[in-house]
DNA sequence: GTCTATAGTCGGATAGAC
DNA sequence: GTCTATCCGACTATAGAC
């Protein structure tokens, strides 16, 4: 037996991220969860306590996922800023942070992460501290020093243009809903990730020629 | 008595936008929103047959009260946009779009409008197309229009980058705990209102420029 | 470690008095 | 139209056998 070698810890809490960010946290049933994973409820009591450390172990498995994925990416885009501080370098890590970012967040494969994510946005539970300071507040963070390059200015301005930024990538999954109707797309698929991707591309070209004319928001 | 002439059908129904934007269809008990408007819950029985009905009321409630918000400045959008269809009046157009969504979508009063419509993007429910069609579809629609003015493009292209747009604003309300924590606000009001749409305002006007020099995404 | 059985709670619907 | 009382199903948690 075991053919896979997968603890029935990691299966429960597969199990559970898909159902919190399909159902969030109070209509998600423990005896969903288990049962999907086939076992009995028991043992999310056993392994986590309750259904609430299980959910808060679905965070921290989201955070350390994320790291393992963007972490190398966003490092690097940490030292290339701190090394040469110029435009050119600053516009090539928004390209680059925002091209990483679009295939992350739009990957099918992550649609469970993004879904429970995005719950937490919403409505916030203890579970929302273990992933913004394990990646959002980085990815924020790198971006606002990016375009604080470009600009020249740092402080609210950037943060408030960061924060923007992120979201023409953002919607495309929160309001999913909408830009199925809108588009006639029937999934965002590749051909789609490479739509959203080149738009999000060219805003950012036209956004920092026009930060580096000195012109301000 | 009756000090205020509110019928009680109108009481269950503000009380039930409040709850299921605060927590979803399954999570908000009848009990509770019953309870806030002073009412035995067999209320909700009487006036909208069962709490699926009163979650349908709310969605018809709120496509009739973003109808009269927005709809005015939407008709003379498309009025505007279909008499003279030049680049200059659309960037006017997307201007005053976007200011008066911003305004919309950002005033505290209409918190439970948005969480509302929120939740129906993250996971559609027969309400969905109440809404879509009542308002959402036509800002889309308005949005895409003034774009391909401004490109000479429509299409897929036109329609992405509208949304892109869009998601710049939303981004606001549905972030909003990654917003507080990475800006330090403690909330969102007037002043971060007009700093969220002067950003607004000027990558609109980046975007505008790029795309009028023939460069497309 | 894994299971079954059960206790205790709560929410939605309904019946029927007023 | 408005209320109280009650039913029934579904959920989490726990005790205890194996």
């Amino acid at each position: 037996m075991q053919l896979d070698k997968q603890s029935s810890r990691d299966v429960l809490l597969t199990s559970a991220l898909d159902a919190f960010g399909q159902h969030g946290f109070n209509s998600a049933t423990t005896r969903d969860i288990a049962g999907a994973a086939n076992m009995p409820m028991s043992q999310i009591t056993y392994h986590f306590g309750g259904k609430e450390g299980l959910y808060l172990a679905c965070a921290r498995m989201i955070a350390d996922h994320m790291s393992a994925r963007v972490g190398d990416a966003l490092a690097a885009v940490e030292v290339a800023l701190a090394e040469t501080p110029d435009p050119q370098t600053a516009r090539h890590c928004l390209r680059l942070l925002l091209t990483g970012l679009s295939a992350a967040i739009l990957d099918p494969a992550a649609l469970p992460i993004s879904r429970f994510v995005l719950r937490e946005q919403a409505d916030p539970t203890p579970a929302f501290a273990i992933l913004y300071d394990g990646v959002m507040g980085r990815v924020l963070g790198a971006l606002a020093a990016a375009i604080g390059l470009v600009s020249g200015k740092s402080g609210a301005e950037a943060r408030v243009l960061a924060i923007a930024l992120f979201g023409q990538l953002l919607v495309f999954r929160v309001a999913q809903a909408s830009v199925l109707a809108f588009t006639g797309w029937v999934t965002v698929g590749e051909d789609q990730l490479r739509a959203i991707r080149d738009t999000l591309l060219f805003n950012i070209d036209a956004i920092c020629d026009r930060l580096e004319k000195g012109q301000t928001p």
